[in-house]
DNA sequence: CTGAAAGCGCTTACAG
DNA sequence: CTGAAAGCGCTTACAG
């Protein structure tokens, strides 16, 4: 039978409040008391039970994360085991617990968030989601309950967020490749849906536009799915006789798909085509040709929303934050000048 | 302000007890009165306290995820976020929810069951590990703490487990290359600490004693780390002076290495060599070649996990139980017969 | 079918 | 420095 604080106190021969101050390391407890208690919770391998605390303190040190959409195709993704690391350690450095959705389909999500929220479960939610209309931001921001999300959202402005500045990745890649003395450059894989395909197009058009070169539509290739795969979208390309001398795609694995599209067509990565991605999956080192992509920092993405939230549930005056994590270019010889 | 069972109560002119049993479905109450709850309920935008359910119950309803060791190292694997979603998954439809532990060094690890298990929060946990010698194991078993592992572990007989039958996998594959004409095939990428690779490689051994050919050591390479190169292991083979006319590595991962090294050697694959992985990472068949693996079904690894411990929790007479998850050989150009 | 009461295992003003 | 008491928000025998 698990003991309780009772337990300890009857033994102890003291009252339960003062075994719960000495578990609470309430300083006003003699030394002599604390130890003696502190024996006797050795002795009976006493643990305090952490839900009733939760209830009698209306606090849990739970942070709820919630992977909207197909929690599947989301924790598919290679950078997502990242950011969840970075959720875990910094929750964990700030004595907090992380619990996991699982959600499906809109009606979970919406139950997911009534548990965590509105049950008392979590203190705050960290929402993983890059896409334009998130249901689940109106629901939470309805109930005025604290949250972050990792991707920014189209209510910029009254949400707490974390992102990488997407334009800015998006036009840095670009412009390495118009050094390069690239005129003809395709970017693959945008999706409408999700806010930062949106904005690295945005940044690539604005580098076109710096070197004054024409931005055309036959170039920019829509993604409908996260996973289409690069191949597929790169023959699409081929097929429609555009014929560009680089490529950006907006995501290292649709990349090596459309590399491997390049490679059937007989012709070769970088000399006849440069290629590009992003996100800087572990396999883009060892590829061949090992690819130029942009480093998100996805650890730290997943790591500052966690801060983020703290200082939020932790601070009184109400704010609304963001935080922006820088992103690296990684010039790998996919691009090489030859 | 959160509104209580007590207010609800008081709006609707019945006891606390009747809303909590309108609340848990209990049938024993006229439909009257259930609508009028209900109603009152809606309006008053209440939703029940989950954490107070839980104390009341004790049953929380919550499942523990512990991945021990570094988190970071595990969640770096591809397979484990397919496990994860098995996890998830089947937690949800049994009405459970994920707590996910953040343990970065075995006192942390055993903070984290202390927490879990002893603390109340979880009912219930899913040990991912391989480990051979595994602390965490050892600790539940002694609080006697519902639990499954992820991983055959050496106390097979008192715990709840599911895995793959790497034995047989390791054998199967070795097998098709043997079916193929090869004699010198090697064998990359054993650790000790990992129960699985140890398996796989007695597979292997079987494979090769049943087709009468000497096991020789110089074919078989160790791997300290679960992120050794693949590219590092097999440049030391060839320098080793070995020539093995395939290479079996333990991961996709590695093998994409041992493909990369290969080449570099001005050789290919697998007109020189063959070369086949495990696990059936997301890339693998869109490498170069694309490659044979073995698909170990993470997904259902963590589904069954769940399933297994649910079981447990829910019935009363104790039981160890195992799963084994089939596998399936996947062939693919890189051991293609030439 | 419904209510009053005790209980889940803690915490924390209040009082001394 | 310590204790008695009320409270966190539910559930659930017990009684009617």
């Amino acid at each position: 039978m698990k003991s309780t604080i009772v337990d300890i106190a009857k033994r102890a021969g003291v009252s339960p409040s003062t075994v719960s101050r000495v578990i609470t390391g309430n300083l006003r407890i003699s030394e002599e008391t604390t130890e003696k208690v502190q024996k006797i919770m050795k002795e009976m391998n006493y643990y305090p039970n952490m839900i009733a605390r939760s209830l009698a303190k209306r606090l849990t040190r739970i942070i709820g994360v919630l992977i909207p959409g197909d929690a599947e195709k989301a924790l598919r993704n290679p950078f997502f085991p990242e950011i969840l690391r970075g959720i875990s350690t910094a929750a964990h450095n700030n004595g907090y617990k992380v619990l996991l959705s699982s959600v499906n389909n809109p009606s979970e999500e919406k139950k997911a968030i009534k548990d965590f929220a509105r049950g008392g479960i979590a203190e705050g939610v960290v929402l993983l989601t890059s896409r334009t209309k998130d249901p689940s931001i109106a629901e939470l921001l309805k109930i005025g309950f604290p949250f972050v999300v990792v991707g920014k959202p189209e209510r910029d402005r009254e949400t707490n967020w974390v992102d990488n500045d997407n334009f800015a990745v998006g036009y840095e890649l670009t412009k390495h490749l118009l050094e390069l003395g690239h005129e003809k450059i395709a970017f693959l894989g945008v999706c409408s849906e999700f806010f930062f395909t949106v904005e690295r197009l945005k940044g690539y058009k604005k580098a076109l536009n710096e070197y004054g070169i024409e931005i055309r539509d036959d170039l920019i290739v829509e993604s409908g799915f996260v996973d289409d795969s690069g191949y597929d979208l790169m023959n699409r390309l081929f097929q429609s006789g555009a014929k560009p001398t680089a490529v950006i795609a907006c995501d290292d694995l649709l990349a090596f798909g459309v590399i491997k599209s390049i490679n059937e067509h007989e012709m070769s990565v970088p000399r006849d085509i440069a290629v590009a991605g992003f996100n800087n999956v572990p396999l883009s080192e060892h590829s061949m040709p090992p690819l130029t992509t942009v480093e998100i920092n996805p650890f730290a993405l997943g790591h500052k929303a966690v801060q983020l939230l703290v200082a939020n549930l932790q601070s009184d005056c109400k704010s609304f934050n963001r935080a922006i994590i820088p992103a690296d270019l990684i010039i790998r010889k996919s691009t090489l000048k030859l």
